[in-house]
DNA sequence: TAATCAAGGTCAGAGAAAGACAAAAGCCAC
DNA sequence: GTGGCTTTTGTCTTTCTCTGACCTTGATTA
């Protein structure tokens, strides 16, 4: 296994358990896991991200931390985010949009992403005059959203 | 034999062993075999396509991998069917009967059936007049099913 | 306040893997 | 034997990982 799962696994372990916050120290975690510093740095530049739901604060000096922060710790509570987001009218940009955030925050699978973004194209609705395609599409990405609370 | 020919077959054995997933590395495979590690690659493109009901993801760089899965047949013809069974409009009786059968035979997950019905429901198509409705059904649903054939 | 110590940050370079692609070599059908 | 396919090989590119040297910031202490 390579060094950056092996770091990369050990923070969301901190994460799971600590409900969705890790505070760690960069040189201790370095040494317990048996690599160098920047190495940890690595990891959280290319694993924990924004765009992959992360918050990463730090502070230097002594007794200088590193927290990683997971956002929407629940699904539901990022799933009811977007719900509310939607107005009464959606345009196919914004869906694609909102489907590679919650991808990306892995609110979503990626099945589940391209299921809903197959249901949202402006080609499946080519059937329906244009001035109802965009409050369809909210109602239809909205009610899509409603079923996956209780999963 | 063909060296192309045994290298597929070197992956046809483990994707037979490990149930339909198999990951190699290429150098690694291409030494154990006594090939250059490109003809991996003019294997996978030529033998493993989508086409042919694998599909290859990889990754490059230190601890890089190509990983091959062989995708479920009985569930792409059986979602092949479905797609051909429905015509230019669908109801929405129709709909749930036609996502009830594919739930019970497995070929759908509860919450991808959910999603699917949320999708379909005339609930969600009231902004729509009602002409319309039926022809968007099936279009919907055909292009949602689309998506599940690669996955 | 200045010096020192204790963190974490940045960045560039080396190395490890896979990908792309084109040239060369085989193999058939005709 | 020629044209057109598939196979084989090699070269160059891109992506990802790991490391070390040096930098910046914050706390402590003389």
């Amino acid at each position: 296994m390579r060094m950056s799962d092996l770091v990369a696994q050990y923070i969301k372990d901190i994460l799971e358990q600590q409900d969705g916050e890790a505070e760690i120290k960069r040189n201790e975690l370095a040494t317990t896991l048996g690599c160098v510093p920047s190495q940890i740095n690595y990891v959280i530049t290319s694993r924990f991200t924004p765009e992959q739901g992360y918050i990463v604060e730090s502070r230097r000096g002594g007794g200088g931390y590193i927290r990683i922060t997971r956002i929407n710790t629940t699904r539901s509570g990022a799933i009811m985010h977007i719900i509310n987001a939607v107005g009464s009218t959606l345009n196919e940009a914004t869906a694609e949009v909102m489907l590679e955030n919650m991808l990306g925050s892995g609110v979503l699978s990626q099945e589940t992403a391209k299921l809903m973004a197959a249901a949202l194209s402006e080609r499946t609705y080519l059937s329906v005059p244009q001035q109802y395609r965009d409050s369809l599409r909210a109602s239809v990405f909205k009610n899509m959203l409603l079923t996956l609370l209780d999963t």
